[in-house]
DNA sequence: ATGCCAACGCTACGTTGA
């Protein structure tokens, strides 16, 4: 079988989406799908989108708050719930093992600002990934909403955005260091044509400017690249009518077969 | 400094998001 694709989407609500999503399923057909803040328990998870498109879904969420799914064209084996596997805590984080990679679906807390408390949160839950990856063999991808643009370039703006969150030196420090444990950041690779940042808030007509940020991330195992790579964010899912805030990223990876 | 938009929930406006 031919290279895997994997999308990620923090869809900012899966009901709210379920014309897009199911769209994006049929026209976009990734064999994995790595999704972010559903906003829904698991009870009311309406997997029939994804099983009418041919795949199997997994997840994990709680009413009205964040919330992660993976779902795969492919068996998906290890289900674990939590990036300690323990299903505690809050709904950020879901994990399969898909045709021999380990796949994290991943919604890494906001932070909110960088004297609140939630921000201590963040990077806490930042260096408990941390450990999780160095004790997980590879190959893994790691995808999702990681509110964090990793570099100056990742943003419309670095001025205006000084002082803010999701632009911080540690912030970018606990991205570094997960690059320093052997991930690669798929964008590094990425095509010229496709656009960069893969957020775009909802008022002041931020997308139509393109004022927007790359926060959404998928860093894989370097193995996977390997022969080749493809890299594009799906902005005409955020063109579309009623859409997530953020874009689709989709990545083509040379290095992982299926079946 | 705030609202600008969108989504949620014991349908009404406070909370959260980034």
């Amino acid at each position: 079988m031919a290279m895997l694709t994997l999308a990620t989407w923090n869809v900012n609500s899966i009901r709210a989406r379920v014309d897009l999503l199911g769209w994006f399923l049929e026209e976009r057909s990734p064999d994995v799908l790595c999704v972010q803040e559903t906003k829904v328990e698991d009870g009311k998870f309406p997997e029939a989108i994804f099983e009418r498109s041919g795949y199997r879904v997994v997840h994990w969420g709680v009413s009205a708050w964040n919330g992660v799914a993976i779902a795969s064209r492919l068996p998906m084996d290890r289900v674990e719930r939590g990036i300690a596997g323990d299903g505690v805590g809050e709904a950020r984080a879901i994990a399969a093992t898909i045709a021999g990679v380990r796949v994290f679906s991943l919604y890494v807390p906001n932070g909110r600002a960088l004297d609140d408390p939630h921000f201590v949160y963040k990077l806490e839950w930042l260096s408990h990934l941390l450990a999780v990856v160095k004790d997980q063999p590879a190959p893994m991808v790691l995808a999702g909403d990681f509110n964090v643009a990793p570099a100056d370039v990742d943003v419309y703006d670095p001025t205006a955005l000084a002082g803010a969150t999701h632009v911080s030196a540690p912030e970018r420090r606990a991205i570094a260091q997960l690059l320093e444990v052997g991930l690669v950041d798929c964008a590094s690779r990425q095509e010229l044509e496709s656009p960069r940042f893969t957020w775009w808030d909802y008022r002041q007509g931020a997308f139509r400017r393109d004022m927007g940020m790359r926060i959404d991330l998928v860093l894989a195992s370097a193995s996977l690249l390997q022969p080749s790579v493809e890299y594009r964010v799906d902005v005409e899912a955020r063109r579309a009518a009623k859409p997530s805030d953020h874009a689709p990223v989709l990545v083509s990876f040379g290095g992982w077969s299926g079946g």
